[in-house]
RNA sequence: GGGCAAUUAGCUCAGUUGGUUAGAGCACUACCUUGACAUGGUAGGGGUCACUGGUUCGAGUCCAGUAUUGCCCACCA
């Protein structure tokens, strides 16, 4: 017997285990058949599962769940990302503890360090992905920095190298101070900044200076919001058409403090509007200055030091001072030279380290960069031509406007956990540049530099290596083929690339998924899916960011403790739309909770009653077509029919709702099926049934229930696979060893069984309006306070004849639905008793004498007929005007007729009875 | 500054190519502790679909504009 409540720990312990070591994950590119294959997005091994995972990954398993069930080859590739800076973070600061940095370690040993980090802590959100319940091949496991992966990596480095697509180059590149990198443009993240706008004189070069703290006569006004990187001015620029300082071209002016004298240049960029029009020049130091001084030829003058603190070139007073302390410094010290005219504060953009939020900076340093538009044209044409789908669509006009406006990837990063780049330097003389080869190894690099000459004798000690290594992103962006094994030819990439569908968020569509695309179109000449997905934000219930600073994130571990991982995943499928962010708090997991009971419930109830039943065994239903052979020869009521139909539909349902990516309507679909149509109707009508003493019946109603139970299990088991696996179990469905995950997905009942048990259109509709008036009844009962317990008589009013022929035969479905003392059913005759709802068969009636208050009787009738009376108006409006016949589909138009007559009769009752009640 | 979304019941959201009287969950009200389930059942209340125009026989749905909100991109020093 089934214990009483559903045990989702207990479910949830045993069958993870169960599904991964039988192996039902694995997938076998051997075994033919039509390929599903998924990468995840691998979570950086630093991470630890949040909500937006959570929502990830249960689209993904849905999916994945759905196509295995479907028969179809399927594979989802797990693994993890090294995630460069991240890792790396995580590492110093426990180093920190010990009062060491990394520089103490040696490259070498902090590496051991890192790995050792990552054997002992690494597997953390690997483990915490099977409360999940996802299945994913964990024997094909990556992870991004592994052998083949690095192989990968280094192998692309060096053909795009020789393709002339790697190149390394000067370059204003974004720093981060705290993590002693560059980072790329997306890796910078622009909030708004209150802060000052300091307006400073830059005399022009010549002009005296008045007496003792006068300010000079004749200056320029510069107005900058970083007056620390003043010692790095090599100019200051106007606007070409600026009228205002056309006297200025050509001049010098003095840069304060130093004296040194710097060029007024005239340029485009130089917005007159903004401060004054007049702009210091700092190549060294912004990224717009970095090209105006290129168009210029100014001299770049870096005065900073890679930790963010002044250089040399700052001037000794500066030197050593921290970038901001510096700030105020130079300030002040302007402000003493009589140089600062004022201070305004103001809002700009100031970007931040994504990683670890330090103020980022513009530093010119030598970097590694690969060429973007080659790579990107084939990219963005596979998306035109339609090879490649965005789901929803909008986004590739997203992925097109980026990807029109591509810049050069900055790819190297001052780390040492990483990639690092296979570019091997010769020996060279002091401040000389020295030359260098790219190969995949040190062996190769040799042979290539041996060929230079004057290099013929070099030996393996005589190359240095590149100090930086990758971005992680130049891992990650080879994902869909390095995790089958490439550049190896093997049976999973022949077999299961490219992959079907990339489901991932919005926020790494640049990142990751625009770069995945031109890898995969560059080196394996297909796109590496057909279609991306791309599902919102998991978002806090006040629409915010879910962040742990705030407190205000959920962690899926604890929902799953508190409701069940079947529960997370069934509410998050549920309350996510494709099309926008979900809000969510704890309470709405309690849906996904609740079902769970209900459904387990229902099981119950049929174990119950199966275990009364002689002979009965829920494994005679487990194949789809095993009903056939159950029922022969029993009689169906309407009903049964109904329960079928509903599940042929259902089934449907939901294949085209997972096929359209609609995850949210197909849960819906589901839910609605199980609770409404197995729970609320055909439960309670088999109840009736089970207790009419009429074993053969009984039998025949559990038998429809159970086959159509199994058949919803199913169509659950992607969403829930816990529960709904158990459950298949506890009552019997599977034999020990099976697995629901393995079982097809429901199918329809076929032609033959549609014939043989009369499956049509006509029945389901009949039962749906026998069901509209059980709706009536039971509202006149609540409306009139009859407790459940009182037995009432009903007089059912039949449209017509056959209509009334029919309801006869089926009244006891209708007094059992009804809890009613009798049902008595008659073709007109509505005048004698109280009128319920109208309905699409008749009118329900219920004799009320002394229940009744006649006058509030006559004001709701009056009510209703004013209301049928407007609506008549409007559909005799609608069929009068000869454009609406003419032009609305016929079926809309004979609607409309139908429903004339309808109201017209509804009408003609409704006035009968205010009569009756006047 | 540019772009993209959103605006439907008290709340969170569906509403697929325009077509009967706009739906769900939660919350709310009344009744029901009835033998699967109170993590439940039955019935009910609640919406001029942000606003203004337009196209159409017909608009929540299409178009234009306005307002509000959110997100992304961008070099305003």
């Amino acid at each position: 017997m089934m214990d009483k409540r559903y045990d989702a720990k207990a479910s949830e312990a045993k069958w993870y285990p169960f599904w991964e070591k039988n192996g039902f994950f694995g997938a076998d590119p051997k075994a033919g058949g039509r390929p599903y294959s998924i990468v995840i997005p691998p979570p950086n091994v630093t991470g630890i599962l949040h909500m937006g995972h959570a929502l990830n990954q249960t689209i993904q398993d849905i999916l994945v769940r759905w196509h295995r069930m479907k028969g179809d080859n399927t594979l989802w590739i797990p693994g993890t990302d090294h995630a460069g800076i991240a890792t790396q973070n995580v590492v110093e600061k426990a180093l920190k503890k010990e009062g060491r940095r990394r520089q103490d370690l040696g490259r070498e040993k902090f590496l051991e360090r890192v790995w050792e980090w990552k054997r002992q802590y690494g597997g953390t959100i690997v483990h915490q992905q099977r409360k999940l319940g996802n299945s994913t091949d964990w024997s094909r496991e990556r992870f991004t920095f592994d052998e083949g992966c690095s192989r990968a990596v280094t192998k692309v480095f060096c053909d795009l190298y020789r393709e002339g697509l790697v190149y390394k180059g000067n370059y204003i590149v974004n720093w981060c101070p705290r993590c002693g990198t560059a980072l790329a443009n997306d890796e910078v993240e622009h909030e708004p900044n209150r802060g000052g706008f300091w307006y400073i004189r830059y005399p022009v070069a010549g002009s005296a200076k008045g007496v003792a703290g006068e300010p000079y006569k004749d200056y320029v006004m510069v107005a900058t919001t970083r007056p620390e990187t003043l010692p790095g001015d090599t100019a200051v620029a106007v606007n070409p058409k600026d009228g205002r300082y056309a006297h200025l071209a050509g001049k010098t002016v003095v840069l304060p403090l130093s004296g040194r004298e710097i060029p007024v240049v005239t340029d485009d960029y130089v917005d007159r509007e903004f401060g004054t029009g007049i702009v210091k020049i700092t190549p060294a130091h912004d990224p717009n200055d970095f090209l105006v001084g290129k168009r210029h030829g100014l001299e770049e003058i870096n005065v900073m030091n890679g930790d963010g603190t002044m250089n040399a070139l700052a001037g000794a007073k500066y030197e050593g001072m921290d970038r901001f302390k510096c700030r105020e410094a130079i300030v002040a010290d302007l402000e003493a030279g009589g140089f600062l005219d004022h201070v305004e504060e103001i809002e700009n953009q100031v970007g931040h380290c994504y990683r670890c939020h330090e103020t980022v900076e513009s530093r010119l340093s030598r970097q590694w960069f690969v060429k973007m538009k080659p790579l990107a044209e084939p990219a963005v044409a596979a998306v035109k031509s339609g090879e490649v789908r965005f789901v929803p669509e909008r986004w590739s006009k997203i992925y097109f406007n980026w990807m029109e406006n591509i810049q050069d990837w900055c790819i190297s990063r001052q780390l040492w956990w990483g990639h690092r780049i296979p570019a091997y330097y010769l020996p060279a003389a002091e401040g000389e540049e020295p030359r260098f080869v790219v190969a995949e190894s040190r062996e190769a690099a040799l042979e290539e530099a041996r060929k230079i000459p004057g290099f013929e004798n070099l030996q393996a000690d005589g190359l240095a290596q590149d100090e930086d290594v990758l971005d992680t992103w130049f891992s990650s962006w080879l994902w869909p083929f390095s995790t089958m094994g490439w550049p190896e030819k093997t049976d999973d990439l022949d077999f299961y690339y490219p992959t079907a569908d990339l489901v991932t968020a919005q926020d790494i569509i640049f990142f990751w998924v625009a770069r995945m695309m031109m890898a995969g179109i560059h080196f394996m000449k297909k796109p590496p899916f057909r279609n991306i997905v791309i599902h919102g934000i998991v978002r806090a219930a006040d629409g915010s960011k879910m962040s742990k600073s705030k407190g205000n994130s959920l962690d899926p571990l604890e929902l799953i403790d508190a409701y069940s991982a079947d529960a997370l995943r069934f509410s998050i499928a549920l309350i996510t739309s494709l099309e926008c962010d979900t809000k969510v708090n704890k309470e709405k997991f309690e849906i996904g909770r609740n079902f769970a009971t209900k459904i387990w419930n229902a099981a119950r109830f049929m174990q119950m009653n199966a275990e009364k039943t002689e002979g009965f065994s829920f494994a005679d239903l487990a194949d789809d077509g095993a009903l056939a052979r159950v029922l022969e020869g029993a009689a169906l009521s309407d009903d049964d029919r109904h329960l079928l139909i509903a599940a042929d539909r259902a089934a449907a349902a939901v294949d085209g709702c997972l096929e359209k990516y609609r995850i949210q309507d197909g849960a819906l679909a589901v839910y609605g099926f199980f609770w409404t149509q197995i729970c609320d109707w055909y439960v309670e009508y088999a109840k009736d049934a089970f207790n009419g003493g009429d074993a053969a019946r009984s039998r025949t109603v559990l038998s429809v229930l159970a086959a159509v139970y199994w058949r919803a299990l199913r169509l659950l088991h992607p969403y829930m696979p816990f529960v709904t696996e158990e459950i298949a179990h506890q009552l019997g469905y599977l034999a020990e060893g099976e697995s629901i995950m393995r079982a097809p997905f429901p199918r329809a009942s076929t032609d033959a069984e549609k014939a043989a048990w009369n499956l049509t259109g006509d029945v389901f509709d009949y039962v749906e309006a026998k069901r509209e008036m059980v709706t009536a009844g039971r509202a006149l009962r609540a409306e009139y306070r009859i407790p459940p317990a009182q037995a009432v008589r009903f007089e059912i009013a039949a449209a017509d004849e056959a209509a009334a022929a029919r309801m006869a035969a089926d009244a006891d479905s209708l007094k059992s639905a009804l809890r009613a003392e009798s049902v008595s059913v008659s073709a007109g005759a509505e005048d004698r008793a109280m009128p319920g709802t109208l309905v699409r068969l008749g009118t329900i009636y219920m004799p009320l004498d002394g229940l009744v208050d006649k006058a509030a009787e006559l004001k709701r009738v009056t009510g209703e007929l004013e209301k049928a009376r407007g609506f008549l108006k409007g559909v005799r409006a609608k069929l009068a005007n000869e454009a609406f016949t003419a032009h609305a589909p016929a079926e809309i138009v004979e609607n409309q007729r139908a429903r004339e007559k309808e109201l017209a009769a509804q009408i003609e009752k409704l006035e009968r009875l205010a009569k009756l009640f006047a």
